[in-house]
DNA sequence: GCCGTTTTCGGCCCGACTGTTTTCAGTCG
C-alpha cells in the first residue's frame, strides 16, 4: 500500500485490499463467516455505483448493505491514513506468492497452506518446480494425478492473462458452442438449453460459460459436449456436468437436468451467488430448503419434512416464494428481492428502441455511406438515424467541419425526400459526435451546433487528465446548451482501459438539472455509461440513450448488449429518449435547450 | 463480521466432481 494518504484509492482497490484480507484469513484459517463478511463487503464496494470517497465524506458508510461497525472503521482508516493495521499485519504473516497460488485452479486455501508448511513453497514458481520433480506426492493425500492437476492449473493461470473474458467476445464463443452441440446431435436429444451464469445476466465481464441443458440422455449430450472441436481441455467429465477450455482459455461448463428441475435448475445456475443465497434464505424463512432441482420442505409449520415441489420455470419458482419473476440483469443481491415483492418490474426490451442517435460513416472513421447506414437502419426498422461523425481535430481520424456538415444535410435532406416520396416515415437527422476538447470548449463552433438536429459531445484525447481537470472539462460540455448528449461518459474499454478519473456523481447530476442525456454505448467494448452508473443516473433523475455508435452497417447488431447493460441498471423504457418517436424525442431535446 | 416482520445472540446455502481415500476433504460454482 502506498505511504501517501493523499493517493486516491478507486472502489475497485479498495475492495482489492478487503478481497485481499480474505484470501489472507483463508489460508490462516480464520472462522469462515468472518471471511465470507470480508468478501461481501469487497463485491459490494467494487459494485458501488458512488464513489466510496463520497460516501465516506458523507458519513453514510454503514448504510451500505454488508458493511459494519468493524468493515466502515477500516474503510475509514484506509481512506484517511493509507492503512489498515489489520492488513499489515496479515501480510506480515502471509508471503505474498502463497496467496499468489490460490489463483492456480484447484489449489485452494488448504492446499496453499500445505504446501506452504509443509513444503516451504511460497511462490507460483516455486509449485511448478517442485510438482515437476515429483515432490508433492510425498504429502499425505496427494499423488502423482494431484501433481499433474497442479502443472494444468499453472500452464491454464498463464495462457489467460485476465482471468475474466469481455461479454463480446465471450457471447458469440458460447452461442458458437451451443449451435455446435445442438449440430453434433441426433434431433430432440436436447430438449432445451440456455446460457446462465454471467453470460445470461449480461456482465460486461463473464469468469466461465454456463450452459444448462435439459435431455434424457445426459451421457450422450457429455460426450457430444467434451468432443467438440473448439474443446482444447477437459478439466471435469461427469455423467451430467462437464468442463472444458476453449483456445482463449475461456472455461465452459455444462450441466444436464431432467425438465422438471429446469426452473430451479435455470434459476440457480443464472445466479449470482449473491442472489442465491437471498433467495434461499427467504425460503428457509417459508420451512422450504432450495437446491438446484426443487424446493425441499424443512422446518413448514403444515407439511412433513422431505416434501418436494418441482418447477418447470423461473416464474413458478419465485411464485411460489410470492416474488415476481426477477430479469436475470437484476439479480447482484442489490435490491431486486424486496423490488420483487411489490411489482414486477418491467425493464427496457430490444424492441423497445426505436432509433439511433450516434453513428459514423465515412465522412469520419466509419465503412459505410449515409445511404448505407439508412438503408440498414430501415432494415432494422428504425423510425430515425443521426449521422454523428466526429468534428474536426480528432486527430486520429478525419472529422466534419461547417463544409463538410453542410454536404451532409445537402445528401440527408434528398435522402429523406426521397423517403416521404416513397411513404415512409423514416427520417435520416444531422449531428456529430463533436469532440470536448482539453480545456472544455468542443471541437466545433456554437453557431455550427445550432444548425444541427442532435449533437453528441465525447471525450477521446486527454482521457488521463486528473479527476478535477476532467471533471470541469466534461460539466463545461454538459452545460451547453447546444450538446444534446453525453456520449460514453468514462471512455473505458472493457478489460484495455481504464474509466477516467472523472467524478460521475458530480456529471450526471449536473445531467440531470440540464436536462442534457446520458449516453449508455452498447459497443460491448464500452459499455459506457455502466449497469451500475446507469442506476445512479436514473436515481439522479438524468434521462439516458441508448446508442451502438455503429461505425459499419453490422455493428447495428450490438444494440443489445447496450439495452441488457441498461436492464442491469433496473432501466425502464420511460427512462430512455430513444424509445421515443421522432416527434417527441426531438421536442424533449428542445425543450431541454430553452430550459438551459 | 454481519444481521434481525421468528433473533441484539446465534445463526449464517447446497451439491457435483476429483483424487486419494476405504468414508472423506478440498475445490468450485
Amino acid at each position: 500500500m502506498s505511504d501517501s494518504a493523499t493517493a486516491r484509492l478507486s472502489n475497485r482497490q479498495v475492495a482489492e485490499i478487503f478481497a485481499a484480507i480474505a484470501d489472507l484469513m483463508l489460508i490462516l484459517g480464520e472462522n469462515r463467516f468472518k471471511i465470507i463478511a470480508y468478501q461481501n463487503a469487497a463485491r459490494t464496494i467494487e459494485e458501488l455505483n458512488r464513489d466510496i470517497h463520497t460516501i465516506h465524506a458523507a458519513g453514510e458508510l454503514r448504510a451500505i448493505p454488508g458493511i459494519g461497525q468493524a468493515i466502515a472503521e477500516k474503510i475509514d482508516d484506509l481512506l484517511t491514513t493509507g492503512h489498515i493495521p489489520l492488513y499489515d499485519k496479515l501480510t506480515e504473516q502471509v508471503p505474498a506468492g502463497v496467496v499468489e497460488m490460490m489463483r492456480v485452479p484447484d489449489v485452494g486455501p488448504k492446499t496453499a497452506k500445505r504446501l506452504w508448511e509443509e513444503l516451504d513453497i511460497t511462490s507460483v514458481e516455486g509449485l511448478k518446480a517442485a510438482a515437476q520433480a515429483g515432490q508433492i506426492r510425498v504429502l499425505k493425500g496427494f499423488g502423482a494425478k494431484s501433481e499433474e492437476k497442479i502443472l494444468k492449473g499453472i500452464e491454464l493461470l498463464a495462457r489467460r492473462a485476465d482471468d475474466r473474458t469481455p461479454i463480446g467476445t465471450a457471447r458469440p464463443l458460447a452461442e458458437g458452442v451451443i449451435a455446435d452441440l445442438l449440430a453434433a446431435l441426433p434431433e430432440g436429444t436436447i430438449q432445451k438449453i440456455e446460457l446462465a451464469g454471467s453470460l445470461r445476466r449480461w456482465r460486461e465481464t463473464i469468469g466461465d460459460v454456463d450452459i444448462l441443458a435439459v435431455s434424457e440422455q445426459p451421457v450422450a449430450v457429455m460426450e457430444a459436449f467434451r468432443s467438440l472441436p473448439q474443446v482444447v481441455d477437459i478439466l471435469g467429465a461427469g455423467d451430467r456436468k462437464s468442463s472444458v477450455t476453449l483456445p482463449n482459455g475461456m472455461q465452459v461448463d455444462i450441466r444436464v437436468v431432467e425438465a422438471r428441475h429446469w426452473g430451479a435448475a435455470l434459476a440457480y445456475f443464472t445466479g449470482s451467488q449473491a442472489h442465491n443465497v437471498a433467495v434461499r434464505e427467504l425460503a428457509q424463512k417459508q420451512g422450504w430448503s432450495l437446491n438446484e432441482y426443487a424446493l425441499t420442505s424443512d422446518g413448514h409449520p403444515d407439511l412433513p419434512d422431505g416434501e418436494e415441489r418441482f418447477f418447470e420455470t423461473e416464474e413458478e419458482l419465485y411464485a411460489f416464494l410470492g416474488l415476481a419473476w426477477v430479469a436475470p440483469e437484476m439479480r447482484e443481491n442489490s435490491g431486486e428481492i424486496q423490488a420483487a415483492r411489490q411489482q414486477a418490474n418491467r425493464l427496457i426490451e430490444v424492441g423497445d428502441i426505436v432509433g439511433e442517435l450516434h453513428s459514423h460513416t465515412i465522412f469520419s472513421d466509419g465503412k459505410g455511406t449515409i445511404a448505407e447506414m439508412a438503408a440498414a437502419a430501415q432494415a432494422k426498422g428504425y423510425a430515425y438515424w443521426n449521422v454523428s461523425d466526429h468534428s474536426i481535430g480528432l486527430g486520429v481520424t478525419q472529422g466534419v467541419d461547417a463544409a463538410k456538415l453542410a454536404e451532409q444535410r445537402a445528401e440527408i435532406d434528398q435522402l429523406n425526400a426521397g423517403y416521404a416520396a416513397a411513404g415512409s416515415d423514416f427520417r435520416l437527422l444531422l449531428g456529430t459526435e463533436v469532440e470536448i476538447l482539453a480545456d472544455g470548449s468542443l471541437g466545433l463552433a456554437d453557431e455550427v451546433l445550432a444548425g444541427l438536429d442532435v449533437v453528441v459531445a465525447s471525450i477521446h484525447i486527454g482521457l488521463r487528465q486528473e479527476r478535477e481537470a476532467i471533471t470541469e472539462r466534461c460539466l463545461k460540455a454538459v452545460r451547453n446548451p447546444h450538446v444534446d448528449i453525453l456520449g460514453h461518459p468514462t471512455g473505458r474499454l472493457i478489460g484495455r482501459r481504464e474509466p477516467s478519473d472523472i467524478d460521475l456523481e458530480r456529471v450526471l447530476q449536473a445531467c440531470a438539472e440540464t436536462g442534457t442525456i446520458a449516453e449508455i454505448n452498447a459497443n460491448p467494448a464500452r459499455l459506457d455509461l455502466s449497469g451500475t452508473y446507469a442506476r445512479r443516473a436514473v436515481e439522479l433523475g438524468c434521462t439516458l440513450v441508448i446508442n451502438c455508435d455503429a461505425h459499419s452497417t453490422d455493428q447495428i447488431d450490438l444494440l443489445p448488449y447496450g439495452v441488457h447493460t441498461a436492464r442491469r441498471g433496473w432501466v425502464t423504457a420511460a427512462d430512455v429518449l430513444n424509445t421515443r418517436p421522432l416527434a417527441e424525442m426531438l421536442g424533449m431535446l428542445k425543450d431541454r435547450k430553452s430550459e438551459k
